[in-house]
DNA sequence: AATTAATCGAGACGGTACGTCTGGTCTTAGA
DNA sequence: TCTAAGACCAGACGTACCGTCTCGATTAATT
């Protein structure tokens, strides 16, 4: 049941006519679609409203911003895909977890809704806050496998979690978005390698 | 040698009048003062104009789009800032070259231009390609001094240099980028005892 | 019957915002008061748009040119001005209408106007057919006349209307466009003897 | 020699290089040429100055503005072209000069001309004043073979010379500038026949 | 069944900045 | 001192989307 941005009853409702859920397909549809022809660049609301036979205000009433909307047709695409792997050891999950999201260049839309949101939080201090969180949930999956990790002895309790994180996302996105080099999940093992290597060179390197 | 992105003579000239030193100072002044007031998302191509007192057409007749103009300004404003260090050692190095990234943060308009032209690269594929050769330059002083590491016999011979580089800028980014954690330039040597670690761990994890 | 260039339905509504007449009527006499104030040639799109506190879109929405838009104004302030005289002799209509006709001197507006619309249509090829329908409707009122003065008896039923009107107009338009002579409504009744005069002279001229 | 505008040696030269006639040539030849190619419109001194490989400057080191650079150019390309006709009768002079004056629209430089310098003239106030000394002269040739016929009897010594001048060049620009209607050399003949009778048929009506 | 209330599509509204264009001026180097 | 070249300031152009706002028409849940 994903993405609940927009909750289905905010106020006691006493009557009027309830939401459209077709148009709320439709726009999200016309929004993956139109990513996946021309980049996040080229979606606008009003293409998406012409695309999805929708009036502009509509899409306005229930998603605040194009990145909003971005981020919602993004959740929808990739929903139940990343269950959360548990294989054992720290590095099963850590590689199954980044070999999905490397998955990313196989789905132009999820690539450019990605490299998108990340654009707009720059551009847009409003958005910033709501993609922190979302970056912020994805983080915190992320953490919790190093956390069985350092239950299961594979890693020491006093690692620094948010700059292992930092470690594992940083060079994914800068990839990504740079795209100097092409993302392979291929890549993702060995760069769990690299990670847990530097993970257990010392004591954590951000707060001495 | 600073922001030649504009040579002077780039054709034999034959007469006419000659390029106007202080616009083009004026515009740069103008960038980077309004890149401090409001940010990259405020900077617009309008605005530089009144600012700097100056017609439009000029800034069009030598930057092509307001990104071009930021990756100028920033360049003017960073220029002799900094000269590749040489302390005799890779970490020491790294760490030199780093603390000196980190402290980005103390400059907002060096800040803002890095975010902005990030966001702009995704934004507008004709700048991406300017922007992936300016990110190759700062890539390229860094892997100078892994490559004196090696020949130092500090690091393997066999490693993968465009991996290090990510390993060092990535997480640099994302901190700059998603905001979830402060930048401080503290943190650089910490990161960099990790990646050197990270590096040693084994073989080259991108391609085995 | 006034100014119906922009008609009150065109297509059969089927929803939406209804056009607001109170922006019409602001941009319509904005319009008017700059072609007084500074004439047709200072007259600008964008100083409407300002004076009438309308957005530039507004006005490109319903009318496509700066010379349309002007038709139209001149439209509102004569509208009702020009009832078509039926005085019972060709000569006396034929004064009444020019004497009214010569009054435009005394309207600056309507004189800027007239000037700057027979300018446009030298310059502007697609508003020349739009002129060009407007001013066949002011000969179609004139000829109107002429077939009146037929149909009593006073004038042959040969007489090449067209060239009637070209020898009513034409001098009128010169005196207007050049400016050598001052336009007076005194004049048109002098003009219109001579101009029967002509018409009875003899055959049609233009076609033999 | 004609198209005296821009005299050879305004002033007292005391040295310094000479004037180019050979850019004088070019530029009036690109003028004539960008006419009939684009007509009036799309005549632009950039163009001329393209064209005639001419630095913009000295375009307007000699001609004031587009309308009098033109003026330059239709002045050459009908030198000599208008001898003044002498056939002992007003009928046949005015036939003479009509018919020559129509034949305009056989030549799309011409009629470019005429119909852009009478539309610069409405918005241009400087060269407005300009324009009705050129029309002026053109109307002094015309009123010329009037009082040659007044001299002979042919007309009454008391008619209105401007208004006649008027009656003749008038349904003349009408046409030429609305286009309702072809011009055609031929018309030229019965025109001068109606306007001899309108001139005969009374007082001047032009001032009772 | 009538009422009420929130939805829906449509599309006009005021704005802002865009990148282009032309005009007319000014400053060079070279003839 | 002129010429060709071309940069300069100025400002209107017409376009694209933005986010907001009226419309009339639906569509439930509540009376």
């Amino acid at each position: 049941m994903p993405a609940k941005s927009t909750g289905p009853a905010r106020h006691p409702r006493t009557g009027g006519r309830v939401r459209s859920d077709d148009a709320r397909e439709q726009v999200l549809a016309a929004t993956t679609a139109l990513l996946e022809e021309g980049g996040y660049p080229a979606l606008t609301i009003e293409g998406v409203a012409a695309r999805a036979q929708v009036a502009k205000s509509t899409i306005y009433r229930w998603w605040k911003s194009k990145p909003a909307l971005v981020i919602d047709a993004y959740a929808q695409a990739t929903a139940a895909r990343m269950p959360e792997p548990d294989t054992g050891t720290v590095a099963g999950d850590l590689t199954a977890f980044l070999t999905e999201l490397y998955r990313v260049v196989d789905y132009p839309m999820r690539m450019q809704a990605l490299r998108g949101l990340m654009a707009e939080a720059q551009l847009d201090p409003e958005f910033a806050a709501t993609f922190r969180d979302w970056i912020g949930s994805r983080r915190t999956v992320l953490t919790g496998m190093l956390l069985r990790g350092i239950d299961r002895g594979e890693l020491a309790g006093d690692i620094d979690l948010g700059y292992a994180a930092d470690l594992i996302f940083g060079p994914f996105w800068y990839r990504l978005l740079v795209g100097h080099t092409p993302l392979e999940p291929a890549q993702a093992a060995g760069h769990v390698t690299s990670v847990l290597a530097a993970l257990r060179s010392g004591r954590s390197p951000a707060r001495p």
